[in-house]
DNA sequence: TAAATAGTTAAGTATTCACTTGACAATTAA
DNA sequence: TTAATTGTCAAGTGAATACTTAACTATTTA
């Protein structure tokens, strides 16, 4: 099991860049292979293997070969991480406001 | 409402950074001075105060100036962009599990 | 079998970015 | 008034990172 705090960054590191958001956008509406999801953006395909790699690795996604084509699909565990973070502030910020 | 492109970018990319998320998290504790902030950080004033322009920039936080003392809070417009966009993500992905 | 398609990998480049230093301003305390 | 505190700003540095090119493998189509 991967250890949080790491796994957090992974997380909030990948969503940190708008062509990965991107890519996650995407793949929120549904598998596609990576030269389809190469297509929109306006970059090389080997920039966007290198993306899915970090991706990948982060949790947001996952992909699966299938003969020459490499099928991208949307993982919601990384997601759930920057959610449970973010819920996790929010409490915390809410709770100190019933102090006052 | 739509999302502000422009917007999302900024508080993703301040999220991006392990320093910043820290001082985020010591925000939901409450209010705190810069220099307070900077001590159990490992780094300068200058790089804290380089941060939490960013941070201002997002709206994920607030400062105010009182005498020499800059007083820091969390805010949560920021924090609001970010649960938005995971929100409609997730949602993008749980109807197309629908559909199968 | 030959050609096209789909993706992979390594190496190099250019830019972004976090951080430091050092000089400075403003406020408060002695 | 002098000294200490608190923060600010500009410029520079080194590391991270997004991207490209080019050479390559594997698979599918003609």
């Amino acid at each position: 099991m991967l250890s949080q705090p790491e796994n957090i960054h992974s997380v909030f590191h990948a969503l940190g860049d708008p062509t990965r958001r991107a890519i996650v956008e995407q793949l929120s509406k549904g598998p596609i292979s990576v030269s389809r999801l190469a297509f929109p953006l306006q970059i090389t395909l080997a920039a966007v293997v290198q993306h899915l790699q970090i991706l990948e690795k982060s949790g947001l996604v996952r992909t699966e070969k299938v003969g020459r084509v490499r099928t991208c699909r949307m993982d919601p565990l990384g997601l759930s991480v920057a959610e449970q973070w973010m819920r996790d502030l929010r409490s915390a910020w809410e709770m100190r406001l019933d102090e006052k």
